[in-house]
DNA sequence: CATGTTTTTATGTGTATACATAACAGCATG
DNA sequence: CATGCTGTTATGTATACACATAAAAACATG
């Protein structure tokens, strides 16, 4: 084996003997400057595949160790959570937005936990309908931390979504999403215009900026709604 | 500024300076050959730092165009999809595996077509209900292409579930992943133990070795399951 | 023999240098 | 004026080298 001479091609050559079987789940694979060595190229190539193929979750590496084939690969699902409307729009439909409500009040305790801030606390809440070719979307529930985003309560958030304002305009250091599953309420139905106790993809995010929370938002999907992703 | 010696290091500053709206979403920042004398290290180091910071989504490269922050940042998250045995123990739970059925049979055709095999192929159908101290936690569905995977018809999966069996058995080059939620049918809701037409997170998994299936799966989580991840 | 110390080793990273490549800008030519 | 070429520029990557660091292994010492 030689002039395998950029980072991909030893990254390929690697990927092609876990797939064959030549190194299996669990072995160790040769050291770095072994196997720049039987390449043909330096060190700091091979190091580059293997590092990137350890990001992926392909190959355990430790100092001293050496690398193993993972013995059971996670499989890492990265998930694009992009600005509704461009999800909307990338699917090739027209892009619609209705806001439901708009109240700057005290919160529930749950989210002024959440958030950190003070129960007497005001905070702003945004209820919006998404829509994709009319039709109901993806309903969004959200709470800004007006303490901390003071600027959101001049904003009426009717022609742009509090999504969007948010991104562009507040910047968060460190996030939290997590993935369910949840019946419709009433509420939702008549937004969603689907059956009480339909099946949601739910979506919950907080954002911090630094130690402060920035806002609490839950997305219901529509029915039949998924989420895709690649290995 | 000076003495920024490491990736981290230099990584950190320019998280700063987009954190603090130095540089605002949509900017052009300067040059990795600048930045690497601003900061008083190498411009690989520079490149280093930028690169993984593109992989995250927070910066956009485009040679000879430069380095621009991400107008609207595309939140990543990377959920870790386990062997589900472990997903259990890591939560500091027993795990309990009961193999509920086992057949070799003609697949419906929509699961053939996903598959790629032919519509008379016989193919191996496993549902298995994975537990949680107990507990039901996850129903798996799965269907093995066994034209490609012979060796998973001497398989009983009494002991070893689908899942790990196949991991630690059966390369796979590729795969897709979709999530959604899906409503428990009579049958569904009898192995998770929860009301018919509870809301349930459901993830399909297609995963392919090279130009050959391998096998396609659903997982149904009990109700209330969250899966989570850092943004 | 248990425990702490030193050595060795594999990965991790920083530097300087060189060349590759994509893409834009400006120029030339029909 | 459109179209194609050519130079310039910023990122992308390969190289050799050096040193840092984590961790295993070997060793020493009470």
């Amino acid at each position: 084996m030689q002039a395998a001479q950029t980072w991909q091609s030893v990254q390929h050559e690697v990927l092609r003997r876990i797939h064959a079987r030549e190194w299996k789940p669990g072995d160790l694979i040769p050291n770095e400057a072994e196997l720049a060595k039987e390449l043909g190229c330096a060190r700091t190539t091979v190091n580059r595949a293997l590092r990137s193929l350890a990001e992926r979750g392909l190959l355990e590496r430790r100092r001293k160790a050496g690398t193993r084939v993972a013995a059971q690969p996670v499989a890492k699902a990265t998930l694009n959570i992009a600005v509704i409307r461009h999800e909307v729009e990338d699917r090739g439909a027209r892009y619609g937005y209705q806001l439901a409500l708009r109240e700057a009040r005290v919160a529930p305790t749950h989210i002024s936990a959440a958030l950190g801030v003070g129960v007497q606390d005001r905070l702003l809440h945004v209820v919006a309908l998404h829509l994709s070719d009319d039709a109901p979307y993806a309903l969004e529930d959200r709470w800004i931390n007006a303490v901390h985003v003071p600027a959101a309560l001049e904003q009426d958030f009717r022609s742009i979504s509090a999504n969007e304002w948010l991104l562009q305009n507040v910047p968060y250091t460190r996030g939290e999403i997590s993935f369910a599953a949840k019946p419709a309420s009433a509420e939702n139905a008549k937004h969603l215009n689907c059956p009480e106790n339909s099946a949601l993809l739910a979506i919950n995010r907080l954002t911090w900026d630094h130690e402060q929370s920035v806002t609490a938002v839950q997305v219901l999907f529509a029915p039949g709604h998924h989420m895709r992703a690649r290995i």
